[in-house]
DNA sequence: AATGTACACAACCGCTCTGGG
DNA sequence: CCCCAGAGCGGTTGTGTACAT
């Protein structure tokens, strides 16, 4: 690890200038003191953590510590096949955003998920033909995924798509913001939370949903649903019908879950995504 | 056995975001 | 509106270790 004396190649001088502050790897004493002092005190306040827990360290590097190593809830060791498939789906549909993708896999900390994609993962669809930045074939030449050992829910498009089979044909699908700009898999959880999905359906364009992803778990209810193999993304939109109650917020859902008739469904009955998909 | 190389991952850095004064 | 401190994020680096020569 890093010693004081290979400190940054830059000019810029560390977070932690103060002569004397200890660096590099935690001993099992540090991660003693740290722990107790955090279980006694509770976390936060990092800077001045140091000081008042009696360690030799920056607040940073406290709680990076605590964070990537010493929480309880920190699971460590071999990431499982599911725990792998998840981050790929996750860094497809969100890019290198660490946070996010480890928020939706208990256990696991950004730093690791990083770690485990630029050491496995990146190489991994490299030798696949597929390029990690993109999820796409790294040759154009080589369109049919399914040699290259992805999951049905990591080729999903969040723009128009016409990929036979999850998205039909003929109707193809986009999600859009408030001024109708395609929100792409970048920008789901920035500032404009409000999307509405566009439906291309007999040459016509239809809005299915609109003022979703107003907080936090309605947001992340949306990300479970794009990353669900059963969520609406892995529909056929050939099969999407509306509700037509004149005075209830009117949702959408597959037709292949609940058949033709009349809708009678409490909320909980409902696919996931379409709980919050009201227009 | 000695040396070189590649890999894994803990830790650091700079930057941005957020909230309070 | 501005400033500042605190917190968090993503990129990068350094070191220990396993493996190859």
């Amino acid at each position: 690890m890093r010693t004081p004396s290979s400190s940054s190649t830059t000019s810029k001088t560390p977070c932690c200038s103060k002569v004397g502050i200890k660096r590099g790897p935690w001993t099992p004493k540090e991660d003693e003191i740290l722990a107790n002092y955090i279980k006694r005190e509770g976390q936060g306040k990092w800077r001045t953590l140091p000081k008042r827990a009696g360690l030799d360290r920056c607040g940073k590097s406290c709680r990076l510590r605590w964070m990537n190593y010493l929480r309880p809830c920190v699971k460590r060791g071999h990431i499982a096949p599911d725990e792998e498939d998840l981050i790929l789906r996750l860094h497809r549909l969100l890019g290198n955003r660490w946070a996010l993708i480890a928020g939706r896999i208990p256990g696991r900390t950004d730093n690791e998920i990083k770690n485990y994609w630029n050491t496995h993962l990146s190489k991994k669809l490299i030798n696949q033909g597929i390029d990690p930045r993109t999820h796409k074939p790294l040759n154009p030449n080589i369109s049919n995924s399914s040699n290259l050992n992805i999951s049905s829910a990591t080729e999903k498009e969040m723009g128009f798509g016409s990929r036979p089979g999850a998205i039909g044909q003929n109707n193809h699908a986009k999600l859009v913001d408030c001024d109708n700009q395609v929100v792409n898999s970048s920008d789901l959880n920035r500032s404009n939370r409000e999307i509405k999905m566009m439906v291309q359906q007999g040459g016509q364009e239809k809005e299915y949903c609109n003022k979703i992803c107003d907080d936090e778990d309605i947001f992340s209810s949306f990300i479970d649903s794009l990353i669900d193999d059963n969520g609406f993304f892995n529909q056929d939109f050939t099969m999407l019908e509306e509700s037509s109650e004149a005075d209830q917020p009117r949702c959408w859902y597959p037709m292949d879950a609940f058949g033709e008739e009349q809708y009678n469904l409490t909320s909980d009955q409902l696919p996931r995504f379409c709980k919050y998909t009201y227009y």
